[in-house]
DNA sequence: ATGAAAGCGCTAACAG
DNA sequence: CTGTTAGCGCTTTCAT
């Protein structure tokens, strides 16, 4: 009888969810004790823990996360900022934040900034407005403006796939040492001229990503006494379209590349792409090299020789670290630098001497 | 001084934010009216209005959705479940939903349910419990499990990507047509021995995406009295290593396809490079169609022809009638089926009669 | 081992 | 127009 009443008081209640005083009634204990028995807690005699228990199922009872996020000024959820998932990379490293969240039973509210600073911005403020115990921030710049923001903001915070002079935890590769070392790499093949596709470089003012990779590229290039073409070096957007398009304008000019290093395996696909278009091979006649590693480098033919990225560890390590912090526990290294590999594949081929 | 005595206390607090209390206090009003201020009241004073923006300023506040959620039984965010964001149609469905969220103020908590029954269903419980005002389930399938789980949970729900029988919303594409469209232009263009790969069916027994498009393949190998192999039909996972496998076995296989539709273009990717790897070509070979309409599709070598999902669409859809449902507002039609459209690119080629 | 009660930060009648 | 007050559902002392 008193079941059905109760069951037929919340029908009337929009979200139509037994609470816990719906519980302790039922199960005729304080509320204190149901919540004792869900957060196991061994104060609890086995036969209220059993009464509560049954009582909670008949009612289809769940606790309130929102309620208990509030009296306990803790939502174990973290807020993840990426600035586009369509891009796999960054699937990639949400997969390994993913999994190490809920190992420890925290959710993620994921944010796709869509490249926009303006969103990033709003993003950060949504995500302090729902108390979320810590952001991973994975972008490709992280500059003054935004690190003030986060520092007023007070919100554990850790930067992921870029390193910062700031005193904050990040955990990258060393973007400058991995483009140095595919350069060399082209250049023992016997390249001589070799483009590049880079993505943004905020007018080299901040450090970004292609930045470090460029600087990389130019240390192995002045290295080996190269001469580098200004018309060599395409800006693009981290795109197949857009690699294509930088291939392009490089295979039309007047000096032709004998290989390309591209800053993504997706754009080195477009400018494989532009390569056969401009009725010439990959690697006969221009060898190309990407960046990433992503499952497609794999299968696409010529299975593309690329730098490769630890995506999955670069999320699994930024997401132990935010954790770690969250809970004041010690971390050991607050910059993580973890290892790139060159994957050599069929898309670079070694140049004979006397071709050039 | 008196701000200094709440900013020092506020200190202590591990979530170090000023509440509404605080600027009631300072602007010398009622908690009331900070709240009428906050939330666009025009009851309030230009007075009242001006003193709580500045205390607001002062301290640093910002409202706590938190607290706002719990008290108002309204969270303002929906859940996404979908099976495997690294896939890139799912990254684009869910950008379809981001935008239309972001334009009526809804957040997003994103599921990556990692083709697992069980982290779905996990999934729902944690949605659930967070109060979500809804959920959006993209999956490639529905049973009567997911359906019964749902529905005790009793929240407003639609599918995207996916029909059922059942009373929900949904937004999807005719599969089975769009398989037929596929397949009667493969067959119109001289295509005899067929091949199909296809995901997981299911044992046939639920409806899954895979399943339809294969009726629809046969409704149209029927059509035009063409024999069905058994050999030619593989069952793959949606990613381009498991194309290229169905593809290899085919390709050394006793019955040649002449002719090779993937159900998704990854997959189709992978299926053009175990045509190269056979010493074939593609598509002077062998033919191959895909199907979503990746960006990638447009740039390989060659360029694939396909069947163009609306993948933006789907999720904007979705998410827009999600919200109505979720305000009570009436939904035109409850189930919405999208157009799908056939992309005819270089990998499929009219294949000479004689030379069969 | 258990219950009563205060409080988390906000909203929403209700009364003025 | 504004303030008072009673919740929202849960956790957590503090008694017992």
């Amino acid at each position: 009888m008193r079941v059905a009443t109760l069951i037929l008081l919340r029908r009337e209640c929009i979200v139509c969810m037994a609470n816990i005083d719906d519980v302790a009634k039922l199960a005729n204990v304080s509320t204190a004790t149901v919540s004792r028995v869900f957060n196991n807690s061994p104060y609890v005699s086995e036969k209220a823990r059993e009464s509560v228990l049954k009582a909670a199922k008949e009612l289809g009872y769940e606790p309130s996360i929102l309620a208990r996020s509030l009296a306990m000024k803790k939502t174990n959820t973290i807020g993840l900022i990426v600035p586009d998932i369509s891009n796999p990379y960054y699937s990639e490293v949400v997969r390994g934040i993913e999994d190490v969240c809920n190992i420890y039973k925290y959710n993620i509210i994921l944010c796709n900034a869509d490249n926009s600073r303006d969103k990033e911005i709003q993003y950060i403020d949504m995500l302090k407005s729902r108390w979320v115990d810590g952001i991973i921030f994975h972008s490709d710049y992280f500059s003054d403006e935004i690190y003030h923001i986060f520092k007023d903001r007070k919100i554990p915070l850790v930067l992921a796939g870029r390193a910062t002079s700031y005193d904050i935890p990040y955990v990258v590769i060393d973007n400058r040492k991995a483009a140095y070392d595919a350069t060399k790499y082209l250049i023992s093949q016997g390249h001589k001229k070799i483009g590049v596709i880079h993505g943004d470089l905020n007018g080299m003012k901040e450090t970004v990503d292609s930045v470090d990779r460029l600087y990389g590229f130019l240390d192995a290039m002045k290295e080996a006494g190269l001469k580098v073409y200004d018309e060599l070096i395409k800006e693009s957007n981290f795109k197949a379209k857009g690699g294509y398009m930088a291939a392009k304008e490089m295979l039309m000019g007047n000096v032709k590349p004998d290989a390309i290093f591209a800053f993504s395996d997706i754009m080195a696909m477009g400018a494989i792409n532009a390569i056969f278009d401009a009725g010439l091979k990959c690697p006969e006649d221009v060898s190309v090299i990407g960046f990433d590693n992503l499952d497609l480098a794999e299968v696409t033919r010529p299975a593309l020789a690329t730098v490769a990225q630890p995506m999955y560890d670069i999320g699994a390590v930024a997401a132990r670290m935010l954790i770690k912090i969250i809970d004041n526990k010690k971390i050991s290294e607050k910059k993580v630098i973890l290892k790139h590999r060159l994957i050599i594949r069929q898309s670079c081929i070694k140049r004979d001497a006397q071709k050039i």
